[in-house]
DNA sequence: ACCTGAACACCGTTCAAGT
DNA sequence: ACCTGAACACCGTTCAAGT
C-alpha cells in the first residue's frame, strides 16, 4: 500500500537544510523576525520542532544560514551588473548598492538580523570580494579601498539604518498649543526644519517628509566621491 | 520598632521608574544585553519580577527608558564642548561625534537597543536639535542639514556596525593548502588586501587588521568634508 | 538516517490579592 | 500607592526513544 503518498498529512517531501532555510525566510517575509520560532518554522513545514534540530545546530546556526540565503540572493541580483568596471568604477559600485537594496526591501528584516551576524561566511567573502574588484578596477590602493569597505559599511550590503518610523504619534492632532511653545523654545532648530522641509518636496509620498531612497542615494553619493577624490590624490 | 531598618533584605529603599532605569543600566554593563530581562533585573533590584511592571509597562517600554538613559549620558558628554560654533562647525561636530563614541564605548550594548527604538523621544529630539545647530552655525540650510543628518546617521551617535568581530576562527592554524588554493582562487582580490593590509600599520593592537576607532574617524570626516563642500557651493 | 514525545529551564506578562 | 504569588502562554533545547 502506496497509497499514503497522496493521503495528505502523512510522508510528505523530508526536510533538508535547504527547505528549513527557504521556509524560514518565508516566515519571515510573512510574519516579521519575531515570527521566526523553531516552533512556529517547524509548524510551516509541517514537522515537530525538534526535528529542525537534525539539520540546523539552533537557533543562532539557523539565522546565520538564513543570512546566507540573504547574501546569495544578492549575489543573484548582483550578478547581471557586472560589465565595464574599468571605466566607471565609483557608477558600477552605486548600481550593485542600489541592487543590493532592492533585495533588502524584499526582506525588510533581513538588515536587522544581518547586523547580528558576526562571522565571515563563504557567500560574504564572495560579496566583499567582488566590491574590492571594482576597487581596484578603478585604481584604489588596497588600503584606500580597506577604508572604503568599513566607510561604506551597511551601504555596500543596501540598507542604512532608516532611524525612525514615520512618526512618533503622528494621528494625534492633540498638539496642544503649550507643547509647541516649549518645543519651540528648547528645539527651535528641529521646529524650524520640520516647517521649512514639509512644504519643500510636494505631496510625493504619504508624509513627504523622509524620503529613504532618496536619503540612502544621498549618503551613498557623498561617500563615493569623497573616495574619488581620495583615489585621485592618492 | 524601626530597627529593621539595617537588618539586612528587609525594608531596602523603595523601587522608581529612576533606579529601575539605572539597574537596568548596570545589568546590561555587566552581562551584556541578554542578561537584561525582566526576572533577572527585578533580582538585582531584590524585589519581585513583577514589581517593575509597576514603574515601566513592559520590556519595551524598559527599553525605551534604558534608551533615553543612553542619550542624557550623551548630552551630558557633549555639553562642554560647546564652544564657538561660527568658527569652525566641522570640528565641533567631528568633536560632538568622538564624545558620542566614547560614551557608546561605555556601553558596548547601547548601539544594538538604540537602532531598535522606533520613537522619537524628548532626550533624542534634543540631541538631535544640538546638531542643527551646529548645521546652522556652519551656515547649511536645513534641505543640507536634513540630507546630513541622515547621511552621518548613527555616527552622530556615536557609533557604526562594526561589521564583524575579530575573526571567524582565528585560533585555527588549520587552514590547508587546498582550502588557501581555492580561496586565492575565487577570492583573489580579498586575499590580495589581506596580505597587503595586514603588514602596513605595525603590530598596533592584537590583530593590527581592523582599528574601529580609525575606521570610524575615516567614515566620519569623508562625511564631514563632502558636507563642507556641498555648504560651500551651496 | 531521519524524525518525535516528553520534559526542562527559561522567558514576558495577567490578574487577583496582599500590605 | 506600592509590591507580590500563582498561573499562563510562550520560548529554545536535551535526551532517550521511535521508525
Amino acid at each position: 500500500m502506496v497509497a499514503e503518498t497522496e493521503a495528505g498529512s502523512k510522508s510528505r517531501t523530508p526536510l533538508s537544510r535547504e527547505r528549513v532555510l527557504s521556509a524560514a525566510v518565508k516566515v519571515a517575509d510573512e510574519g516579521g523576525i519575531e515570527a521566526l520560532t523553531m516552533r512556529g518554522l517547524a509548524e510551516s513545514l509541517d514537522v515537530e520542532a525538534m526535528s529542525l534540530y537534525y539539520h540546523v545546530a539552533n537557533k543562532e546556526a539557523l539565522l546565520d544560514g538564513v543570512a546566507d540565503m540573504i547574501i546569495e540572493e544578492l549575489l543573484e541580483e548582483v550578478a547581471p551588473l557586472e560589465t565595464d568596471l574599468t571605466r566607471d568604477w565609483k557608477g558600477a559600485l552605486r548600481e550593485r548598492s542600489l541592487a543590493a537594496r532592492r533585495v533588502m526591501l524584499r526582506h525588510k528584516w533581513a538588515p536587522a538580523v544581518l547586523e547580528t551576524r558576526t562571522r565571515m561566511s563563504p557567500p560574504l567573502l564572495l560579496y566583499f570580494n567582488g566590491i574590492l574588484e571594482i576597487f581596484k578596477a578603478g585604481g584604489l590602493s588596497y588600503d584606500l579601498a580597506h577604508h572604503a569597505l568599513h566607510a561604506l559599511g551597511s551601504r555596500v550590503l543596501g540598507f542604512t539604518q532608516e532611524m525612525f518610523d514615520p512618526a512618533p504619534g503622528s494621528d494625534d492632532e492633540e498638539v496642544n498649543d503649550a507643547v509647541m511653545a516649549e518645543m519651540m523654545e528648547r528645539l527651535p532648530y528641529l521646529v524650524e526644519m520640520m516647517g521649512e522641509i514639509a512644504h519643500d518636496d510636494g505631496p510625493d509620498d504619504t508624509i513627504g517628509w523622509c524620503d529613504d531612497q532618496t536619503e540612502f542615494i544621498f549618503a551613498l553619493d557623498l561617500m563615493l566621491d569623497g573616495l574619488e577624490r581620495l583615489a585621485a590624490a592618492e
